[in-house]
RNA sequence: GGGGCUGUAGCUCAGCUGGUUAGAGUGCCGGUCUGUCACACCGGAGGUCGCGAGUUCGAGUCUCGUCAGCCCCGCCA
């Protein structure tokens, strides 16, 4: 590896090879920087020490030649020293050079000078074996692997067992859209990928295996956007006779354990907080608690306040609720405007605003208050406060986005880099057009106290769920799971699904667990998102080898392809749209 | 499914209210050069202006369509 030569080795004989980075040709002198994952390190050639054969062909040497040099470590000349790369201080005089290989001009290149922007990522992807050569995409593949290699090594150390499970699995019917692979031995039918592993999971929890994990491949034919990908990896858990202590507890020492690998700062335990109290006081179940601004609810110190949209949106059952700045009188009209702009694009009407100054009481809000009812608010000289008035589904977002807005524009520094959090008890049902679904997935278990509640008033059920958030990110979501089969028939009718649809499609399930089930529970996080944070990637193109587009196309080998005829005729299948482009 | 941005040399970009021969840097090719590290200097080649229609005397530039990439909403834990 050429990337960790240094000054002590000088004297040494080395056999080195690797790309032609850069050339530097001097006539009589050349330069190469050689390359390999490991680094960056300078060959010389002169007709001193190089016979006279491999001096010729370095003068020939063209970028991402593959090359094999013979030569010693030498300290470089005084003066002739690079205090930007780690081997600045040596170089390699090559004796003998041999060129294993003759690559053609980069259609992208791999070196970047200082500043210099990226190739359109169309191009980084279409030439993918170029754009993986940047020390970029090679640092974040290596941090990967090093991650998947501490969660595997602190699974095996707590007694879990990776078991892996099929890819070729059966249609779920409900969550994401299912990517299907048609049966050539039963034609007209259709496998799945799994869009995780949860079935098997659990199966394999009532069969014993009661420590599990995998990092397991997953598949959702959604559209995709830069932090989702239509196939991403999980690292998938699941554990026998547990708590959601216990998992909550190993999921944050494994997050300690990865973060240390990547050299973050990860403090235990982590926050809890309820959904219901996020919802409230954050007005997001994945709040940034980088920064502790909160909401506030102000339908009591509001109530005096002869405001027609106030008005009216609480007697329709709404609340006044907001947010306080402290100093924030100092932002201008505009800028208050641009929060505003943040809670309408997350569905708020508007926002309403009071700035408080030595000249009184100003904003859309402000005008309507006086001074007494300002003091209710909390909103002393120098702050300003921001509200929404409504139904909390809709509020709720708003200030989230709100709070996000301000804290930018108010140019709040964070409390603390790294803001681990664990979101507990969501709710098991949610009602979306008016009808009824699982929040989660249909298997998680509700809380104790509120499974009288199923059948009577299951919005109201909460759920044995807990979400982990890193920085207001959802890292990973996971719940104790239902393991009475009776209980689960009942959260699956409480879906509307009659008995038979339950047993067609979930009757391997049932007959599972009425095998005697563990009590179980798991979760699973976002191997993907996790590499893609840790590393500081835009995208989560950049944390994987080989991804898709936003179109899900694969650039680099062209998939996906039509089938020939034959192959469609072996399947059983007519295709009978999108046939075009021969390409 | 919807909205937005982008598409000009291998790459990154410029190209004005439509105007006759489409430029720059870099890379590439040839030459000079013994301490360079964005080597320097001299010379050269290189263009389906994404694609297709339309408007116009004339389109890289305007209009419509289409394809591709990216970002967002819907969708997706």
């Amino acid at each position: 590896m050429v990337g960790g030569l240094r000054a002590e080795d000088h004297g040494a004989s080395q056999r080195l090879a690797g790309w032609v980075h850069r050339r530097r040709d001097l006539g009589g002198l050349v330069f190469v920087d050689l390359r390999d994952r490991s680094g960056l390190v300078q060959l010389s050639f002169g007709p001193a020490w190089t016979e006279p054969e491999s001096l010729a062909l370095a003068h020939e040497l063209g970028h991402e030649d593959v090359v094999l040099v013979e030569g010693t470590v030498e300290r470089r000349p005084e003066g002739a020293r690079n205090q930007e790369i780690a081997t600045g201080d040596v170089e390699v005089r090559a004796v003998r050079l041999q060129r294993l290989s003759d690559a053609v001009t980069p259609a992208i290149p791999v070196y970047q000078s200082a500043g210099e922007p990226l190739p359109a990522e169309e191009l980084r992807l279409q030439h993918r074996v170029l754009d993986l050569r940047r020390e970029e995409l090679q640092r974040n593949l290596i941090l990967r692997h090093k991650l998947v290699i501490a969660a595997r090594n602190y699974f095996d150390g707590l007694g879990f067992l990776e078991v892996e499970t099929p890819m070729l699995t059966k249609a779920t019917p409900e969550g994401a859209r299912d990517y299907l692979v048609p049966s050539r031995v039963h034609k007209g039918e259709f496998y799945a990928l799994p869009q995780s592993p949860q079935l098997y999971k659990q199966t394999l929890m009532i069969s014993g295996f009661d420590r599990y994990f995998q990092i397991a491949r997953c598949f959702r034919d959604e559209d995709l956007r830069a932090d989702r990908q239509p196939e991403f990896t999980q690292i998938d858990v699941e554990a026998s006779f547990v708590e959601p202590d216990d998992i909550l507890g190993w999921m944050e020492g494994l997050v300690v354990a990865l973060s240390q690998v990547a050299g973050l700062e990860a403090v235990r335990p982590f926050p809890r907080i309820s959904w219901a109290d996020s919802m409230e006081r954050y007005g997001s179940d994945r709040p940034d608690l980088r920064f502790s601004l909160e909401i506030s609810d102000w339908t009591k110190a509001t109530a005096d306040v002869d405001f027609g949209i106030i008005r009216s949106q609480v007697a329709a059952g709404g609340r006044v609720r907001g947010l306080r700045l402290p100093g924030g009188a100092r932002l201008s009209r505009k800028e208050i405007e641009s929060i505003e702009a943040e809670a309408k694009a997350a569905g708020a009407l508007g926002l309403l605003w009071a700035k408080r100054t030595a000249e009184g009481l100003s904003g859309t809000l402000g005008k309507f208050i006086s001074g007494t009812q300002a003091d209710a608010l909390g909103l002393g000289a120098g702050d300003l406060v921001v509200a929404a008035a409504g139904a909390d589904k809709v509020t709720s977002p708003a200030l989230a986005a709100a709070r996000m807005a301000a804290a930018k524009v108010l140019g709040l520094t964070p409390e603390r880099e790294h803001a681990w959090l664990w979101v507990t008890e969501f709710p098991v049902f949610v009602e979306e057009d008016g009808v009824l679904v699982a929040a989660h997935h249909p298997f998680v278990m509700p809380h104790k106290d509120d499974v009288h509640l199923l059948e009577s008033n299951p919005l109201a059920v909460r759920g044995t769920a807990y979400d982990l958030v890193y920085n207001g990110t959802e890292f990973g979501s996971g719940s104790i799971r239902i393991h009475l089969p009776d209980l689960q028939r009942r959260a699956l009718r409480v879906l509307g699904l009659k008995d038979e649809e339950i047993d067609t499609k979930f009757g391997f399930l049932l007959g599972a667990l009425a095998a005697g089930a563990p009590p179980h529970g798991g979760i699973a996080l976002g191997l993907d998102r996790i590499v893609q944070r840790f590393t500081g990637s835009g995208s989560l193109r950049d944390v994987i080898a080989f991804p898709k587009t936003t179109a899900a196309r694969a650039l680099f080998e062209g998939a996906p392809t039509q089938a020939g005829s034959a192959e469609l005729e072996a399947l059983g299948l007519e295709v009978t749209v999108g046939r075009k482009r021969g390409s």
